[in-house]
DNA sequence: GAGTGGTCTAGACCACGGT
DNA sequence: CCGTGGTCTAGACCACTCA
């Protein structure tokens, strides 16, 4: 049940966090790791490797593993995250808005991308509310083989915690594309634009944990509101994979 | 010298890519594996969890590892790029011009924000052109303890080859934020915007394999040419880290 | 040379998916 | 039940940093 090198992970960002080892630390060596939890030294390597991958440790060979400046911990990483999951982290009032629930076919542009058999979807288009302004025009085509119905009730809270609680449904990962478009006179009055009619379009496809695609989202952001934070290690240089 | 997990990765990826795993076939499994390259199961691990990284492959407990749909292995993850790699990679026909090149300090709200001691830069301002358009104004603030001097020949090629491979600098990885924000007349003129004054501005900083900080990074873009690919595992469900 | 992280091994047991 | 991937161990040797 208790997988140790998470645990350990847990601690240990627990530990970075409030500040028993502050940044420019160096953490214990992972010998002095190993016996301090009682396990094996690859076993805090996983848990090393983790804090790595969450930016909050960089090793350094031959010298050891330093905390990074923590002003930055705060913000997240660019993650697969819901609307709902944003707001909680941020403490905002959040409002959801349902403009359209119908059934609808995965667009072709898309579907033909990725070689879909089945394309019969519900479509759900949102507006999104923080502090009683509009944000966000959220398209989604959800596919009926995974979710055959979707109620106003569940549109108007969390779509995700409804896949992923209720049903059951494990997401994995996404790919998305950030580009900025003129948006079309409806949006434009949506998200109440005054100085332009650019938005910022978020486009996910969203897939399972067997990597079947699940869902395909289109996000109209008002630019004034948007930020997107990302976290990148260098990849491709000696080590790294040619792909 | 020869790391074999990295070697098994760099195979497997390109039989992928080759097709001679094609996208939905399950990989050989990890036992098997593990006989065929004459290594222990730890070590394929190893490999396969490149591969997932990457985007690759997907990990299924119970069945086996599938080949992802490969039609999205084109285009770029999100790494830490040079406008020179992206145009290697693109094969198009890049240009830039310097507009400014002087010393100067890094700006006080980054310097702040870091704690940083040291604040002497040199400062780079320069257009890059695609197929002669303009498409981007980079500003760059690169600390004189690790760069001291920077010549015009040098800000007119890539200063990441210049870094990394002439200076031996080993730039590790990244934060970015990317927000829309309203254009200065001087950038709307160099871009040549006429719809719109908003530009897309990306906010990086560059941190050493040693974890100092080491380079401050603004990019505006033409809103029209912006494009962002993000790969993104979900993280912090039942296993992830809570942070 | 002592101490650090990086790689690798040959086993073991567990959790999960199918049959 | 069997085969899959997931975790874990107790060692080993190597590459790197620094005194």
């Amino acid at each position: 049940m208790a997988v140790k090198y998470i645990q350990i992970a847990a601690d240990l960002a627990n530990k970075i966090k409030h500040e028993q080892y502050a940044a420019g630390d160096f953490l214990p060596s992972e010998p002095t790791l190993s016996q301090l939890y009682n396990v094996s030294r690859e076993t805090i390597r996983k848990a090393l490797t983790e804090l790595a991958g969450a930016g909050l440790i960089q090793k350094i060979q031959g010298k050891g593993s330093v905390v990074i400046n923590a002003a930055r911990i705060a913000f997240p990483v660019s993650n697969i995250e819901s609307f709902d999951e944003l707001n909680k982290q941020k403490q905002m009032h959040a409002a959801t808005k349902i403009i359209e629930l119908t059934d609808a076919r995965v667009p072709f542009t898309i579907s033909k991308h990725l070689s879909l058999t089945e394309t019969a979807a519900t479509y759900v288009k949102r507006l999104r509310l923080i502090n009683h302004e509009p944000i966000v025009v959220d398209e989604d085509y959800i596919l009926k083989k995974y979710v055959p119905q979707i109620s106003p009730q569940q549109a108007q809270s969390s779509l995700y915690h409804y896949f992923e609680h209720d049903l059951g449904l494990e997401i994995d990962y996404a790919t998305k594309t950030i580009t900025v478009e003129p948006a079309s006179a409806s949006v434009i009055k949506q998200l109440q634009l005054t100085n332009t009619n650019l938005v910022v379009v978020v486009r996910s496809l969203t897939y399972l944990k067997d990597t079947s695609f699940f869902q395909y989202t289109i996000s109209q952001h008002r630019p004034d509101k948007f930020k997107f934070v990302d976290f990148a290690h260098r990849k491709n240089k000696n080590g790294g994979l040619i792909l």
